[in-house]
DNA sequence: CGAGTTCTTGAGCTAATTCAATTTGTGTGG
DNA sequence: CCACACAAATTGAATTAGCTCAAGAACTCG
């Protein structure tokens, strides 16, 4: 059993790690096999995790923070195409996709991921078809919510991406309630395809509707009047 | 081993089916196994292959014709998600995500599939880790184009969809190249996120560029003129 | 408290949708 | 094979949603 010299990550990640869907399924055994390959990185806001176009060398698992994924358009404009957060695994198709990145990804703040190198990873999913699931898993749910983007872009307007977006990430009691956004509203904006003007413009739409905005705090004083949207 | 009684494809069906992503780099034993396991699907022009919300049985892989998947708006307009073509898999998220489909499938023509029993693709998979692989090639596959769908949306205009899909679908040699889309253009124009009328003018506002269309036929004349739009 | 950033608001503009009418294309039956 | 009928595609006109640019307000953090 070779020495590894690699960087481990600390026990609080660990803990955080253990947490994650990626992870949290697995048998104890295989588990601590992916402790074994799980190297630490962070980055700072605003930091280039991946540029689109250079060569894949891990996957990711975020433990703390935001990152945004995105592509370039010909003319340097930026479109979002996901916002990843805690918990959640990107590049996770590079495992067979690559070996190039289709797009960039960047911290939305500081952020704290577990990386896994890419080659290890695929002898490990060759060896314990448990972590075959768990990717599968992964991958699958990714598909299906960039697929609900798709039709969201495609039939709702500006107002009812936000009313939807609200919905689903409010407890599910009470008709008065209020949320505290997990992150910038520029990067919302991004998340449900529109300029932030636009995002500013769809919350005052919603204020008759009986949502109010303050910082990053948003009240709903109707939940049901707001499914009506 | 009990006498199979499900219905079984034609030989012309599993020539076609043997060739599909799905299969083709599937081990020889492996392959048998999965044709044991396919069944004939054969629907209609326009016919309902499964809608949202009911519980899913299959997955899918098309043998031939165009399969649309689409999601219900509230006020009942249609968005198309994808368009899938011979060799596609589809609905092959509800293996793990399930029980119910998040959209729905139509035949945009005749077309004929082949069904896999979910019950048992999940025993095969679990059985066959060739058959996992296979099925997440298929599945990141599906998640890195439509994370392209969801930023081609989120950054171009018109005309240059259209000219991304030109390009996308022609013999890269040559300047002067004919095209013969391979469907419908309504059909063209929702995996496009378009109206109809809106993929009409896009095709007018080509024309300049060299771009003539007659019926489904479409002429590029200058394929580098058409890369600057 | 103050400086920088983020957010909001206004005005003008553009892209794309909707609705309606016409033309073209396609398939069927005589 | 042609004519007819239905479906699909194009074109025009009006409308709308969202973008861009620019200025002012609010928030955040040191």
């Amino acid at each position: 059993m070779a020495m590894n010299k690699l960087p481990k990550l600390n026990l609080r990640d660990r803990a955080v790690l253990m947490k994650t869907p990626l992870i949290s399924g697995l048998a104890p055994s295989v588990q601590a096999r992916m402790l074994e390959l799980a190297m630490p990185g962070t980055f700072a806001a605003r930091g280039i995790i991946f540029r689109e176009g250079t060569e894949a060398e891990h996957l990711y698992c975020i433990l703390s923070g935001y990152v945004r994924l995105f592509r370039l358009g010909r003319d340097g404009r930026e479109a979002d195409i996901r916002i990843c957060g805690p918990g959640d695994v990107f590049a996770e198709c590079m495992l067979t996709m690559g070996p190039r990145h289709r797009y960039s990804a960047q911290a939305a703040e500081n952020v704290t991921v577990a990386r896994f190198d890419l080659q290890k990873m695929r002898m490990l999913v060759e060896r314990e078809k448990e972590v075959a699931r768990a990717l599968m898993q992964v991958t699958a749910n990714n598909l299906l919510s960039t697929m609900e983007c798709v039709a969201n872009d495609r039939l709702q307007t500006a107002p009812q991406r936000v009313a939807h977006y609200l919905l689903a990430n409010c407890p599910p009691e009470g008709s008065e309630i209020s949320i505290r956004l997990p992150f910038q509203k520029s990067l919302l904006a991004g998340k449900l395809g529109l300029a932030p003007e636009a995002l500013s413009r769809a919350f005052s739409t919603l204020k008759p509707a009986g949502v109010t905005v303050r910082g990053r705090l948003i009240q709903i004083h109707d939940v049901s009047a707001l499914k009506q949207i």
